[in-house]
RNA sequence: CGGGGCGUAGCGCAGUUGGCCAGCGCGCAGCGUUCGGGUCGCUGAGGCCGGAGGUUCGAAUCCUCUCGCCCCGACCA
């Protein structure tokens, strides 16, 4: 590609709007142009970049088994309600009408539309075990888009989905996608760790993100320093300390005057925080619920949604509160609240701290006042009792006792083990052996190709731009004409070189244009090209053409003769 | 959806106690100059000042409404 043909600006300037590395660089490089809130243009040096990744992606599903299809973006809304998965998206979830007024769904995710094919196609145990995948465009109406091409609402996703008659088989391909995964980003040039994760709105059982670590990251990961298990926050769980456990005492009223706050009440009754229950209320969907945790512990709010299973979860009013008779800063799921917390629609969720300890401080239900000694089953007892705790760093490791530290990822892959909930709403059977039909068993595994490459550009770049891996450059060589001749030997040699590189089947970006050096060192460096070539009299007088790595500050002179069969040795290094 | 910020030329911005022709830098076009890390000079093109309504002799500037974008939070495979 010839610079001066290229389609695309470069600009000096940061645009005001990108304040993450990946999104500035792609701007400032003429990658990518918005079009509106989370919605971009790629332009050609983007897409030949997008296409290195896919045709990574492509290989290592190809080698995993996968079969390539493309399923449709437009489905109609039926067959969302069928799956029940319209109201757990959402409003995340486009719509339209079209001319028939018969509503639409633009696909989010294609579990939908896969196992409906699939329910077409596949009657047999024989048909099985199958991997179908794919790489489209996905819609998601993410409410804050955000960051470039990190959080968009309109993207390419690649989508693999699993289809077995036997748990097993779907172990077989949970693992064959892992380790495929595991390939794609070693060959993409990103470092990844693999946590355990929430499946979120896509259900099914077991879960896993693969993360590139970065500041950035809008997911927060928690790593044992000793046996370096992860876990999303959303997810991970932490050995909790019992408080102190001393034998059940007497319940006793105590005035606590103006003191709302766990810090105020045990300051003032001398109390520890874990020897006390802190009140938080919630709306789940219509339900009112009432969690009750240890004083020293923080509501995960995933976790709470998966436990009360619903939509939508929001913190209650302070009117929502007291409408149940409720008295915010003093409560506790005791006395009248408790008894008759069914007959005012309150579901009481406990974490499983509750229980951890005797003789905590909680709400009296009156203000001013707390209680000692509430005990957990002498005073109440929760209608669901469960992890709803939010871990920390410096919490301790389940695993191996050791400790958590905090670190932020950017999530650029998710697996997931569907199981047969899909399967089974959609009608996606096969016959066994014995002539019985069963479900199909599924597991989905997803990598967002634009995510990833802004992920690869947040780990791979410098203050002066892009440092792309050769394996997804969009151009290998950047071939760097200094001229003022229309005619001169550094012209005629670039110009062969040119031709001799693209011959031997080598992507180069040649940047003829009558520009300053500095102007073209500048694009080389902020467009990322692994390998500068550059042609000048002096580069020639010094005995050919001037050899220098994106990644390296050093550079060498390679005769002009040798300079195609140079590049081809440093490609397959 | 809550909080904050911003919409003026392709990009980055100034102008916002109302006042003649709306400015600067980058970029773009032309001429010259320069030529191994964003050279210098001259000339030029390019704006319904996000949109609608209002106040006024007069609005980029004041008022009302509205749309859009960014950041934090909520949310998020």
């Amino acid at each position: 590609m010839r610079m001066s043909k290229m389609f695309g600006r470069t600009t000096k300037e940061n645009p005001a709007d990108a304040d993450v590395v990946s999104h500035q660089l792609m701007i400032r490089g003429a990658y990518i142009t918005q079009l509106s809130a989370g919605i971009y243009s790629y332009l050609p040096i983007a897409w030949k970049t997008i296409n290195n990744i896919c045709a990574i992606i492509r290989d290592e599903m190809d080698k995993a088994g996968g079969q390539e299809v493309h399923l449709p973006a437009l489905q109609p809304v039926e067959l969302w309600q069928k799956s029940e998965r319209e109201a757990p998206f959402g409003d995340n979830l486009f719509h339209l009408v079209d001319r028939k007024d018969h509503t639409f769904v633009i696909a989010p995710t294609h579990e939908e539309a896969v196992t409906d094919l699939v329910a077409q196609h596949v009657q047999s145990y024989r048909d099985l075990p199958l991997r179908l995948y794919q790489i489209q465009t996905k819609f998601r109406d993410e409410p804050r888009p955000r960051a470039g091409l990190i959080r968009v609402r309109e993207f390419d996703m690649k989508d693999l989905y699993s289809f077995d008659s036997t748990q097993e088989g779907l172990d077989a391909a949970y693992n064959d996608m892992v380790r495929a995964y595991k390939n794609i980003y070693s060959r993409c040039g990103l470092s990844t760790i693999l946590i355990d994760a929430d499946s979120g709105a896509i259900g099914g059982k077991d879960s896993q993100e693969f993360m590139a670590v970065t500041e950035i990251g809008e997911d927060e990961i928690l790593v044992c320093t000793s046996c370096l298990y992860a876990a999303n926050v959303e997810k991970a769980v932490c050995i909790k300390d019992r408080a102190a456990d001393e034998p059940e005492k007497e319940m006793e009223k105590v005035a606590t005057p103006g003191m709302k706050t766990i810090e105020e009440v045990c300051n003032f009754l001398g109390a520890d925080p874990r020897n006390s229950y802190k009140a938080v209320f919630y709306m789940a969907d219509d339900r009112f619920i009432y969690v009750v945790i240890r004083g020293d512990l923080d509501v995960n709010e995933t976790k709470l949604q998966k436990v009360v299973k619903c939509n939508n979860l929001r913190m209650a009013t302070d009117e929502e509160v007291r409408a149940k008779g409720i008295v915010p800063g003093y409560a506790s799921p005791i006395g009248d609240v408790y008894h008759e917390h069914e007959k005012r629609g309150i579901t009481i969720v406990a974490d499983d701290s509750v229980d951890l300890g005797t003789n905590f401080v909680a709400g009296a239900n009156e203000e001013g006042y707390h209680y000692k000694n509430v005990n957990y089953r002498r005073d109440f007892v929760a209608d669901i009792m469960a992890d709803v705790a939010n871990v920390r760093e410096g919490d301790r490791c389940p695993k191996c006792n050791g400790t958590y530290m905090v670190k932020h990822g950017m999530e650029v892959g998710h697996v997931f083990k569907l199981g047969t909930k899909i399967a089974e709403k959609i009608g996606a059977n096969f016959t066994d052996k014995d002539g019985v039909a069963h479900p199909i068993i599924m597991g989905c595994y997803g990598i967002g190709v634009g995510r990833l490459m802004a992920a690869i550009i947040e780990q791979n770049h410098d203050d002066k731009g892009i440092i792309w891996p050769v394996s997804v450059a969009p151009y290998k060589v950047y071939l760097c004409l200094l001229s003022k001749d229309e005619n001169d030997e550094a012209r005629e040699t670039a110009d062969r070189v040119y031709a001799n590189l693209i011959n031997a089947g080598i992507d180069v970006l040649y940047d003829d244009r009558n520009e300053m050096p500095g102007v073209k060192f500048s694009d080389a460096d902020l467009l990322g090209i692994p390998f500068r070539l550059t042609v000048s009299q002096r580069s020639l007088h010094n005995g050919g053409i001037e050899f220098k790595a994106r990644n390296s500050d050093s550079s060498e002179i390679i005769a002009v003769v040798n300079a195609v069969s140079y590049i081809q040795k440093k490609l397959a290094d």
